[in-house]
RNA sequence: UCCGGCGUAGCUCAAUGGUAGAGCGGGUGGCUGUUAACCACUAGGUUGUAGGUUCGAAUCCUACCGCCGGAGCCA
């Protein structure tokens, strides 16, 4: 075979001449006197002509399915009738598998079936595109730090303690002895830290927490930078600009694939350094503040509005369905029409709990810990990710370092994205005094004897450090402006999910 | 663990106490430079499970199972 096999994606560099493509059927349509063959091949979609007259190409694409296998040889040429501008007109056609009986069509699916189906549902555009803004996003991650000199470190899954609480730890059986699967790096990372100066460590992380919401998995990935010699501010610069540049690399690259996802790119040009900073007693006095109430006041009124303007558009559906007189069309309209009833039903919700949210966030009361609606009021109010820091000590861990000008409060970072994506940054300076260790896992009724390592490191050569962890899947999620986390892995664990 | 919602054809959903249906997908035939193509025909069901009420249950009641969302907790 003489013509070069090209991928969908470098096609336009060999128009009017005969190439060969491989890939598997998108979408097929076929007829008396010509098909067409969506063909995808992972970098792109091209549409491929078969006309009748060309056997045995034509009777080769009846036997085709959805997701079908094949390969085909023909001539790209430019159409406007093609999607993309560019078409094949296919001269032969070796079908490699059918795919008889494909089950996912294409149309709306719920998605414990898709789940159920994920080894198939990673074919789709949506999912491709997402699976490669999340490759961006790592290696974004990944040459952020190199370009800083970092070094990387992996550091153990299988760790004998829990750095927080015990709950929420995966047991394992390691030769007889309960093992835990890790929940962060941290620790080790600190050694390391003291080794290499700049360190991060990026793999998965596992929490047992009981979670359902379209927030949490039970395993997920994190990368988690530790400097020597770092304080508070370069801890919050180094997340900022962490978040810029792969805010900035997936702007960069993937225009078409947030289109894809129907993702609004304005709120991400957005994001520029510097990030509004504030500390927790900051917070607090902003949840309290007239100026909160009448946000969310005004938030109410908007949201109110829009339930009627929702109500409107319902109503104009049902009458377009009562016009409609094709039954697909009535479907279509029908899957509108539940679509718009679902964000019906949360802004109801939204509406509803708000007058509670008021006076929770009137009434917040310092030293509690920001839960999610706090975080969801805060973040509200700033279109860039929220900086806050200084954390009320009694409810941050044990390892972090108080702040020597305030003691009730630890020197630690939360980073909140925009838009109620929540926390996706949470980190702290760590206590670097032995003693101040010491007495502070007395104060959390710690047996210090599995953490003689650890206290080693205060030991000998002791200095101020600090990093931070950041979710590579709730980044995904927010930048992609996705409804729900599980899409932004493979193949998502959580509970009551362990198959595909 | 708690609160709320949902389980009907392979999929998405109708049927609100009285003969279980539609679209998509599958199959057969026709037809068209098609864009979720179109037209006709066709196959497909223990209505999540178990019990109860009733002349009669997908529909009402009870329990269980499964799924979804939220709270708590977190990235």
């Amino acid at each position: 075979m003489p013509h070069p096999t090209v991928s969908i994606a470098d096609l336009s560099r060999h128009l009017d001449q005969t190439v060969s493509l491989q890939g598997w059927v998108e979408a097929l349509r076929s007829s008396g006197k010509v098909a067409f063959l969506l063909l995808r091949d992972g970098t792109g979609s091209c549409q491929c002509v078969i006309e009748a007259r060309t056997e045995p190409a034509f009777t080769a694409v009846a036997g085709l399915h959805q997701e079908g296998s094949l390969r085909l040889t023909g001539r790209a040429r430019p159409d406007d009738r093609a999607p993309g501008g560019v078409e094949i007109a296919v001269e032969t056609i070796e079908v490699v598998q059918s795919a008889e009986g494909y089950p996912i069509a294409r149309k709306a699916h719920g998605v414990d079936f898709l789940l159920q189906h994920r080894h198939l549902w990673l074919r789709s555009a949506r999912q491709t595109a997402i699976a490669r803004i999340r490759h961006t996003v790592i290696s974004a991650i990944r040459g952020y730090f190199d370009d800083l000199g970092f070094t990387l470190v992996d550091t153990p899954i299988l760790a004998p303690g829990a750095a927080e609480g015990a709950g929420t730890l995966f047991t394992v059986d390691y030769f007889g002895e309960p093992v835990y699967l890790a929940q962060t790096g941290q620790l080790y990372l600190e050694a390391a830290a003291q080794a290499l100066g700049k360190v991060y460590c990026f793999g998965p992380t596992f929490r047992a927490e009981k979670s359902k919401t379209r927030r949490h998995l039970a395993e997920f990935w994190m990368v988690e930078p530790e400097v020597a010699w770092a304080d508070l501010p370069d801890l919050e610069a180094l997340a900022e600009g962490l978040i810029c540049r792969v805010v900035e690399r997936v702007l960069g690259g993937h225009r078409a694939d947030l289109d894809r996802l129907g993702r609004d790119p304005a709120p991400l040009e957005a994001i520029r350094a510097p990030f509004p900073r504030v500390t927790y007693t900051e917070a607090v006095e902003i949840l309290r503040s007239p100026e909160t109430r009448a946000t969310l006041e005004a938030e109410q009124a908007r949201d109110l509005a829009a339930v009627e303007a929702l109500r409107k558009e319902i109503a104009g559906l049902d009458s377009q369905l009562g016009q409609a007189t094709k039954a697909w069309k009535q479907e279509k309209l029908g899957q509108e029409i539940q679509a718009a009833q679902e964000r019906l039903r949360e802004l109801e919700m939204a509406v509803e709990n708000r007058p509670g949210h008021m006076e929770d966030a009137a009434a917040f009361a310092w030293g509690r810990d920001l839960g999610g609606d706090e975080e969801t009021i805060l973040s509200r109010r700033f279109d860039r990710p929220l900086v806050i820091t200084r954390y009320p000590k009694a409810a941050k861990a044990f390892y972090m370092k108080s702040d020597p000008e305030n003691p009730r409060v630890a020197l630690n970072l939360d980073i909140l994205a925009p838009e109620g994506y929540g926390e996706i940054v949470g980190g702290s300076v760590r206590e670097d005094d032995l003693a101040a260790l010491e007495a502070r896992m007395a104060e959390e009724g710690m047996d210090p004897a599995p953490y003689q390592w650890y206290l080693d490191l205060r030991r000998y050569g002791s200095v101020p450090h600090g990093g931070f962890g950041l979710g590579v899947e709730r980044t995904v999620a927010w930048i992609c402006g996705l409804r729900h986390i599980r899409e932004t892995i493979a193949f998502p664990r959580f509970m009551g999910r362990l198959y595909p």
